[in-house]
DNA sequence: CGAATCTCAGACGGACTGAAATGA
DNA sequence: CTCATTTCAGTCAGTCTGAGATTC
């Protein structure tokens, strides 16, 4: 595959981003998967934890996620138990939602599924050289 | 919108090349755009100029574009005058497709395209940077 | 016969848009 | 009246599947 590639190709540095993260997209697709569930539920869950408390529209802010697809999401975990929806007395047109239990603990589970696919993605990699990655990165995405 | 997600999610290497991936796929879909191309006619284009005249089936193989992708820029660079089909006399299930001089100067002007894009992409690191990013993501993206 | 090639039509999931309903 | 929020329906581009015709 990667030698039938033609090399003008390849060799270019968006190229090999284009690479690692379909490599990355696949072991996150398929472990979050096998967990039954996708990314935006565990984004939306993180950020339930780490902000506490939100409207669905803040959370869309926080995670980047189109307010229609935060709605679906959000049906599922709630089916699932792992948030609770209930209006907002201070302003009626906002849904607050909250992490459960359930919500906090399948949280934990997935971040380990997570730092899983991590280890898989960066096997090929010493540790020191992870972090180098890390910070170039980094300095790549923070523009 | 960086400091806005949640850290367990922005700090893990596979968002950060999911970021980097966003951004190279913006960029180069907006400058394949203004060329009135995309990315398949350049990866056709490309393997065309690398590996001679070649058979649909094996372009698709080349490129790792869906044949019936392949049929369809095809249709489009045909139309453009950038490649040529005829039947192949010595097995006449096969189309083989030419570059044609016109479709060789547009890969150029494309190269220069792709080329500038490596550069906005890389604009925060330095060029002993740029190696060394593409020396590890080559290490991560060959297993 | 089975296998490969080209082509078209349609499917399919992910991301986004528009608009309606509600309320600040 | 304007703006924000929630929700649903529908769109849209990118990718892949199925099936048919042809040829090996």
């Amino acid at each position: 595959m990667t030698d039938l590639t033609p090399r003008r190709v390849a060799t270019r540095p968006s190229w090999l981003i284009s690479r690692a993260y379909g490599i990355a997209h696949r072991l996150l697709g398929e472990a979050f998967g096998k967990a039954g569930m996708r990314g935006y539920h565990y984004r939306l869950l993180a950020a339930l934890e780490e902000f506490g408390p939100a409207s669905q529209a803040a959370l869309g802010r926080h995670t980047a996620i189109d307010r229609s697809d935060v709605v679906a999401a959000l049906n599922e975990l709630e089916a699932g138990g792992l948030v609770k929806r209930a209006a907002d007395p201070a302003d009626r047109r906002r849904n607050v939602i909250t992490l459960t239990p359930a919500g906090r603990k399948g949280l934990g589970a997935l971040d380990r599924v997570v730092d899983d696919v991590q280890e898989q993605l960066l096997a090929p990699l010493s540790a020191r050289e992870r972090a180098q990655l890390v910070r170039l990165l980094s300095r790549l995405v923070e523009r």
